[in-house]
DNA sequence: ATATAGAATCTTTTT
DNA sequence: GATTCTATAT
C-alpha cells in the first residue's frame, strides 16, 4: 500500500515523530511548528501502517474545537470516517465513560452536569446549610478549594483535620457539597474526571477492558494537563499502551488553574524509554518575530529548551509605541488598522491582545467612535445566558426531578408567588430529611406544611413540571424544547419584565435554543449510551458552552486576552498595555514562579503574529477609577533592541528601579512654559484650558481641555498654541 | 415583588 | 469608574 501521502510534505522531525515506533514519546512542538499536523498524521500512520484499528486509539484534547478539528482532519486525510476512534476532550471522554457505566459509577442514570455557575450556587447552599457566614468564607473561595482538591484527586473523607480552622471549615463545606451533589444527582466538571478515574481504577473488569482496548493514547497541549488528567491518562494506558504527548512547556499559561507544567517537564523521567522530538521549524512568523520570542523566553530558567527558526523572510522590525495614556494607545491602534485596511488588508487579520478583559473597553469605545467594526472574544456563551439556563433548568427537571440546582433556579422563575420564605421551608425540610427539594416539596404538600396560598403555588409548579414531562415525552427533541418553553411562560415573563428591547433578545435566544435542539445530532451508542435524546442534548449543552457572539460575515478587528489567543494566528498583532503591574500583572510580581508564567504568556502573544507585531504601553493609565503610572514592561527590554523600532519615544523619564504600578506620577521635567489652569488658543480646536503638562524640549506636551472639543494631549513643538 | 441605594469588587478560563 | 450583588424599604 502506498502510504507516502502520510509522510510527504512533512519536515524531518515531523516525519520522525509521525513514524516513530510504538514507544512513549514527547513531541515538543513550538508555536506554529505544525503540531496538529503531526498528531493527525501520526494517527493516520497508526491506522494505515501499524494497522491499528481506529477502535484502539484514544486522542485527547482540551477544547471541543480542537477535538472536532482533529477528527475532521484525520477523516479528510484518510478519506474515510473513523467512527470507532475515541477523540474528545478530557471531560467529554470522562463523561462518555460515566454514561456507559453509570451503575458501576454509582450515579443515577439521568445525572446532570453542573457548570461553574451552577456549582457556585450549590456551594452557597452547602455553606448556608452549615450556617457558615459567607463573609468570612467566600463561596467563591470554597468553590476554588473544592475544585483544587478534586483536581488533586482528594476526597473530603481522606482529608486530615489540620487544626487550622479555615481549612477545617473548607473540609466541612466540601463534605456538605458532595452530599448535595449526590442527593441531586448532579456532577461538576472536575467530578467527571475524578469519578471516571475511580470507576476505572476500582473496577478490575472495566480496567482490563479499557487498558486492552486503547493501544495508543495521544494527548494534545500536554503542558496544560493537571495532576488528575495525567493520572487518568496513565491509568488508561495501563503502563503498556504508549502515550504520545504533544505540547510546549514554553506555552504553559494555565498554572493558576491547576495545570502542572511538571507533567511535561518530568515526562521523560516517568517514561525513561520515551523519545523526545523537537519541532522547531516555524511556518508562521517572520524571523524577526521569532528572534524576539526566542530572546524573551531564554529569560526563563526552567525550560526543556527549544529554539524556533524559519526559512522565511526577516520581516519588518517590531514596532514599539509609547502612548500618553490608554485613549492615546487605542487611537494609535485604530489609526493603524484604518491604514491597514486602506492598503487592502482585512480587519480580521488583525488582533488586539491585552492582559485583562477590562482593557477592552477603551478599544471598544474608540473603535465605535471611528466606525471600525470589531469583535470581542470571551463574552458570554450561548448556553450560559440566563434565559437559556432557565429553559434548560425546566428541561433538566423533566429528565431528573431531583436536580436541585435546576429546581431552585425555576421554582419562582417566572414569578408564581413562591417567595423566599416558602423556598426556605422546602430547603430546610429537604436537608433535615436528606431529600431532594422536589421530594421535600411533595411531602410538604401532603403534610399541609405550607400556608394555603403557598401550597397552591407549589402545587401549580409541581403539576407544571409533571405536565411538561408527560406531554413532551413522545415528541421529537426540538418540539419537546419548544413545548417546555411555551408552558414555562418564560417568553412572556422576559417581555414584561425587561421590556421590548431586551426581552426580544432573550426570546430570540430561546428560539435559537429550539433550532439548536433541531440541529443536535443524536447518535446513540457513542457518548450517549443508554440515553434518550433529551438527556443527551442536556449533556451537550453543559459540556459545550457554545461560541460567544457569532457575528460572522462582517470583517471585524479581533480583540481578546492573550490567554484566549493561544492557538490562533494573525497577520498583524498588537500587544497592548505592556506596563509593569498590568503585564506582568501586579499579582505575579510577588509570587514565586508566576513571573515565568507571565513571560510564557508574552511568548504566546508574540508568536501569534505572522508579519507585523506592535507593542504598546501607556505612560499613564486610568484603571478602576484611579490614574496609574506603570513603567514599561521588562518584557520589552528582554527583546533585543535591534529588532525594535520605536515609533514614539516616551516622554516621561522613568526611575529605572521602579518595578510596580504607582499612583503618583514619575519625576519628570517640565519646561513647557505653560502652567495648569492657564487659558490657551489653538487654530483648529479653539479656546481651552491647560489640565496637565509634561516632558521637556521637543517632546514637551500639554493636556488641554478645549471648550468645544474636549481634552487632548498636544505636543508643544507642533501644536502652535498661544496664551490668552 | 419590585425599586432603590449602598457596598463590594475588579487577572487570566475551559470543561 | 463601572458594574454587579445585597440589604432595605415600600
Amino acid at each position: 500500500m502506498d502510504v507516502s501521502y502520510i509522510l510527504d510534505e512533512l519536515n524531518k522531525p515531523q516525519r520522525d515523530a509521525v513514524s516513530m515506533p510504538s514507544h512513549p514519546a514527547l513531541v515538543l512542538a513550538g508555536a506554529g511548528s505544525g503540531k496538529t499536523r503531526v498528531l493527525v498524521h501520526r494517527i493516520a500512520w497508526l491506522i494505515e501502517v501499524e494497522q491499528l484499528a481506529p477502535f484502539s486509539i484514544l486522542a485527547v484534547t482540551f477544547t471541543n474545537k480542537a477535538a472536532s478539528e482533529m477528527r475532521g482532519r484525520i477523516e479528510n486525510l484518510l478519506g474515510t470516517p473513523v467512527g470507532g476512534m475515541w477523540v474528545g476532550t478530557f471531560h467529554g471522554l470522562a463523561h462518555r465513560l460515566l454514561r456507559r457505566h453509570w451503575q458501576e459509577a454509582k450515579l443515577p442514570q439521568h445525572f446532570q452536569i453542573l457548570d461553574s455557575d451552577d456549582q457556585l450556587r450549590l456551594v452557597k447552599r452547602a455553606q448556608r446549610s452549615l450556617n457558615l457566614d459567607d463573609k468570612l468564607w467566600p463561596p467563591k473561595q470554597a468553590q476554588w478549594f473544592i475544585n483544587a482538591r478534586k483536581d488533586e484527586g482528594v476526597r473530603p473523607q481522606y482529608m486530615q483535620d489540620s487544626g487550622d480552622i479555615n481549612y477545617n471549615q473548607m473540609i466541612r463545606i466540601y463534605t456538605a457539597y458532595e452530599q448535595l451533589c449526590k442527593q441531586s444527582g448532579v456532577v461538576d466538571f472536575a467530578e467527571l474526571l475524578l469519578r471516571s478515574l475511580e470507576l476505572i481504577r476500582d473496577n478490575p473488569e472495566l480496567q482490563q477492558h479499557y487498558q486492552q482496548r486503547f493501544r495508543h493514547i495521544l494527548v494534545d497541549e500536554f503542558q496544560d494537563t493537571n495532576e488528575l488528567q495525567y493520572a487518568w491518562l496513565q491509568l488508561l494506558s495501563g503502563g503498556k499502551s504508549p502515550v504520545f504527548a504533544v505540547g510546549d512547556d514554553d506555552q504553559s499559561i494555565y498554572g493558576w488553574r491547576g495545570a502542572k507544567i511538571e507533567n511535561i517537564q518530568n515526562f521523560t523521567q516517568d517514561y525513561p524509554q520515551a523519545q523526545t522530538i523537537r519541532l522547531e521549524q516555524n511556518y508562521r512568523s517572520t524571523n524577526t518575530i521569532l528572534k524576539a520570542a526566542n530572546a524573551l523566553i531564554t529569560h526563563n530558567e526552567h525550560r526543556l529548551g527549544k529554539n524556533l527558526w524559519t526559512e522565511g523572510a526577516e520581516g519588518e522590525p517590531i514596532k514599539l509605541f509609547a502612548a500618553y495614556n490608554e485613549v492615546d494607545e487605542a487611537q494609535y491602534i485604530a489609526g493603524q488598522i484604518q491604514a491597514w485596511v486602506e492598503q487592502g488588508g482585512k480587519r480580521e487579520e488583525t488582533a488586539i491582545l491585552y492582559r485583562s478583559n477590562a482593557q477592552s473597553r477603551v478599544f471598544e469605545s474608540t473603535f465605535i467612535e471611528q466606525g471600525i467594526p470589531y469583535r470581542v472574544y470571551g463574552g458570554q456563551r450561548f448556553f450560559e445566558r440566563a434565559e437559556i439556563k432557565d429553559a434548560l433548568a425546566y428541561l433538566r427537571l423533566t429528565a431528573n426531578r431531583d436536580d436541585d440546582p435546576s429546581f431552585e433556579r425555576v421554582i419562582n422563575q417566572p414569578t408564581r408567588g413562591i417567595g423566599d420564605k416558602t423556598v426556605s421551608i422546602i430547603r430546610e425540610y429537604a436537608s433535615l430529611q436528606g431529600l431532594s427539594l422536589w421530594l421535600a416539596a411533595q411531602q410538604l404538600l401532603q403534610q399541609k406544611g405550607f400556608t394555603p396560598r403557598a401550597a397552591a403555588a407549589v402545587q401549580g409548579f409541581v403539576q407544571l413540571i409533571e405536565q411538561m414531562a408527560k406531554q413532551s415525552a413522545r415528541q421529537p427533541l426540538h418540539e419537546q424544547v419548544e413545548y417546555v418553553i411555551d408552558l414555562s411562560h418564560l417568553k412572556e415573563h422576559f417581555l414584561k419584565k425587561e421590556g421590548e428591547e431586551k426581552g426580544r433578545d432573550r426570546i430570540e435566544n430561546l428560539k435559537e435554543l429550539i433550532s439548536a435542539a433541531q440541529a443536535f445530532e443524536y447518535k446513540p451508542d457513542e457518548d450517549h449510551a443508554n440515553l434518550d435524546s433529551l438527556s443527551a442534548f442536556l449533556s451537550h449543552a453543559a459540556l459545550e458552552a457554545g461560541e460567544g457572539q457569532g457575528d460572522a460575515g462582517e470583517d471585524c478587528a479581533q480583540m481578546m486576552t492573550m490567554h484566549s489567543a493561544k492557538g490562533l494566528e494573525f497577520q498583524q498583532v498588537f500587544i497592548t498595555g505592556m506596563e509593569i503591574g498590568l503585564f506582568p500583572h501586579q499579582n505575579a510580581l510577588s509570587e514565586a514562579g508566576r513571573m515565568e508564567e507571565e513571560r510564557r504568556l508574552c511568548y504566546v502573544a508574540i508568536t501569534r503574529a505572522r508579519q507585523l507585531l506592535t507593542l504598546s504601553y501607556a505612560e499613564q493609565r486610568q484603571l478602576y477609577g484611579n490614574t496609574l503610572y506603570g513603567a514599561p514592561s521588562q518584557f520589552i527590554h528582554e527583546i533585543p533592541d535591534d529588532l525594535i523600532e520605536e515609533i514614539r519615544p516616551p516622554v516621561a523619564t522613568w526611575d529605572t528601579h521602579s518595578s510596580a504600578l504607582s499612583t503618583s506620577p514619575p519625576t519628570r521635567h517640565n519646561d513647557s512654559g505653560y502652567r495648569v489652569g492657564q487659558r490657551v488658543y489653538h487654530a483648529t480646536f479653539g479656546d481651552g484650558i491647560i489640565l496637565d503638562t509634561e516632558g521637556s524640549g521637543s517632546s514637551a506636551r500639554v493636556q488641554v481641555n478645549f471648550d468645544d472639543e474636549g481634552s487632548k494631549w498636544l505636543v508643544l513643538a507642533y501644536a502652535n498654541l498661544s496664551a490668552l
